[in-house]
DNA sequence: ACAGTCGTTGACGTCAACGTCAATGACTAG
DNA sequence: CTAGTCATTGACGTTGACGTCAACGACTGT
């Protein structure tokens, strides 16, 4: 036994399971590796890195950023410090070394949520602007339609009658 | 004259001031010629592009598909051509070539239409979860920010008392 | 012990969406 | 008519986000 099957244990995943579960290659898990965005969370004896359900929903996380938000990987990652550090100040906050010190480190990550919560809602905003054109759109388009279909009925009625 | 400033005409546009006022580069508009996406209105007599208001329309319309929805300039030129056959019904509508065929192209470009809609309205819906999400991260971390202010504000009593 | 699979590190390839540069031609103010 | 600016057509370069391949090491069931 190496560390496996303990219930209370992290339950480490190789490469290809997380590729697998979240749905991308292993070479996009390497390629965030490399430019920093997802530190696996340890690594086997030989070397094989060892992931936890953390990084799943961390990959999760960035796809997401990626395909609503359009963020290019290098904004995720300016996203993820500010969530690092939180994550920081939630390990700090059992250990309880500088409570002003974490109040500040919350207010600063308060701040980027803000500023991301704004930047979700503009394109939410946007996207409800486009929506309700589309719809005006599809309207005029209905209508007109419908009176083609009127001016067909009468051609049709005169025709046949 | 050769056709500038009759208050009922196209005034045409050269690239340079199309690319200034949609804000891309000269580059940009070739570009999207060269793929098919935006074909000018037309050309001077020594070659040079020539294009109209509705051109800017659909070069800004190209942007906000692009930064929006994240489309790909290949989605967004099928999706133009959607748009290009129900104008082509329009101008069709006023000349009345064949009423059915009319009909059987708009509701085509209903379905398109809807198509769009649905996407649309599933990227905003996404977009009002993560905003959910967000909402209840920032009530989190202030509840916390406010325990510890408490937390500090007891301690700094003691100290001063 | 060993075959079969999984994983590792380079390194080079790719694709979209342009940027940039060069050589040449069009257009415009004076 | 001419200087200065704007535009045109190639052609090659670039950047992000990976794909792909080779040569090798790690891990697993039997």
């Amino acid at each position: 036994m190496s560390g496996e099957k303990g219930p209370g244990e992290p339950a480490l995943l190789s490469i290809g399971k997380v590729a697998e579960q979240v749905g991308v290659s292993e070479r996009t898990l390497r390629y965030y590796e490399q430019i920093g965005l997802l530190v696996p969370a340890g690594h086997s004896p030989g070397g094989c890195r060892r992931y936890t359900r953390a990084d799943i929903d961390r990959v999760a996380h960035i796809r997401e950023l990626q395909s609503v938000m359009g963020y290019s990987l290098e904004e995720i990652h300016d996203l993820l410090r500010a969530q690092d550090r939180l994550d920081a100040i939630r390990s700090a906050y059992h250990q309880a070394p500088e409570p002003a010190r974490q109040a500040h480190l919350l207010e600063e990550a308060l701040v980027t949520l803000d500023q991301l919560r704004e930047r979700v809602q503009a394109k939410s905003e946007r996207l409800g602007r486009i929506l309700a054109t589309l719809d005006a759109k599809a309207a005029r388009y209905r209508q007109a339609l419908g009176e083609l279909r009127e001016a067909e009925a009468v051609t049709t009625d005169s025709g046949a009658g």
